[in-house]
DNA sequence: AGATTGACAGACCAACTGGTTTGTTATTAA
DNA sequence: TTAATAACAAACCAGTTGGTCTGTCAATCT
């Protein structure tokens, strides 16, 4: 009994799950290649097909198991500390602003990605993904109607539609990264979303 | 010599560029099966390879000569007739919601799918698109420019940024709306759109 | 009219790809 | 200890896919 395990399938199975992530990140789902994960992990089909049953098992795997738990950690439970929406929110901005580094500029968001790709293609992918914009809507969309109880947010906005459209501002924006490779592109749309968001203070 | 000739290389090879067009909306250029396209159209491959080196060949004229020219069309042109550039784009945007569908709305934008999908996989793809970009976003940014200089833009905002941001929430919210297939979420985010170009009137 | 060439048709191919099958070994329950 | 099973290894397979090759026929040029 080895203090590593020769078998140790929850590992196996997590590495299958992490490296086909960055794989579906670089190439999208439609270009994600189960012989490439097997060649990066270093298993093999059996191992492979005893873990999950289809290409598409894998996929939703990632979407439930990686990309939601990605993105609950870091774009939905710290919404929940907001008092002052959008001074928080402009604040948290601006720290991932400063965690972001060219190399993730150019891959884009992986949530949107994966939407893009998917959504029209197989509704068993755009049900799991839309469930995740959700809980991302739902917290920012809280987080603007606790201001609006508090004073800190414009009581004349629609809090929901305010959390619809900063989605996709930011994301707007980070998708149009991808082509143009420079940050300048990001900063100058970044200091407009800054203005309006700064708009919405009561 | 019938009216019709039986042999119309201009047309054949546009009607590959248009059912190829139509299927990368679809599929995704990863997605796109030459042999699909041959089922469309009834060519045979012989008469495909004879009019495009490769798929990516074809790739490459489908953004130069369908989608580049549909952008200029519907979305660079109209807007060098802005005088009152927050105004008019209100309008212009009032017009493209309702020429829309639902079932565009499903597919998204054309040229972001492409942007999304492509720019970090080939750079040959990646410069045709930007350039796309770049005509679009000069056309925007010389509106609000012009409306800098003819008193109907606020001075105190940055033209450039301006046109980068909102480019960005546009494709940000018909981006949204390719996973929320109903058209409620566009029209949520369209309000605040709505909003925010209105707040840059001088 | 005859030769040349452009515009296809369609059989063919090699590489790739997701998936299956059979076999082997480590782990665990009885 | 041993039987059962979980966790793999690896050869194999069939369908797909982009691409090639040879041939045919119509248009054009001389």
């Amino acid at each position: 009994m080895s203090a590593i395990a020769l078998r140790n399938p929850d590992l196996t199975r997590q590495r299958i799950l992490d490296v086909a992530f960055e794989e579906v990140l670089l190439k999208g789902y439609q270009g994600l290649r189960v012989d490439q994960v097997l060649k990066v992990t270093g298993l093999t089909k059996g191992a492979f097909y005893h873990h999950f049953a289809s290409k598409q098992a894998l996929g939703h795997a990632v979407i439930d198991e990686v990309l939601k738990p990605w993105i609950i950690e870091k774009w939905v439970e710290p919404l929940k500390d907001f008092t002052d929406a959008p001074n928080d929110l402009i604040q948290f901005l601006d720290q991932a602003r400063q965690e972001l580094d060219t190399n993730e500029l150019h891959t884009g968001c992986p949530l949107n990605n994966l939407t893009q790709e998917m959504s029209p293609l197989d509704e068993s992918f755009r049900l799991r993904i839309a469930s995740i914009w959700q809980l991302w809507h739902n917290a920012l969309s809280d987080a603007f109607a606790r201001g609006q109880k508090n004073g800190t947010v414009r009581k004349d906005l629609n809090a929901n539609s305010i959390a619809r459209f900063l989605i996709a501002a930011m994301e707007g924006i980070i998708g149009q990264c991808k082509c143009f490779k420079d940050e300048k592109t990001f900063d100058e749309a970044g200091e407009c979303l800054r203005d309006y968001i700064e708009s919405l203070s009561a």
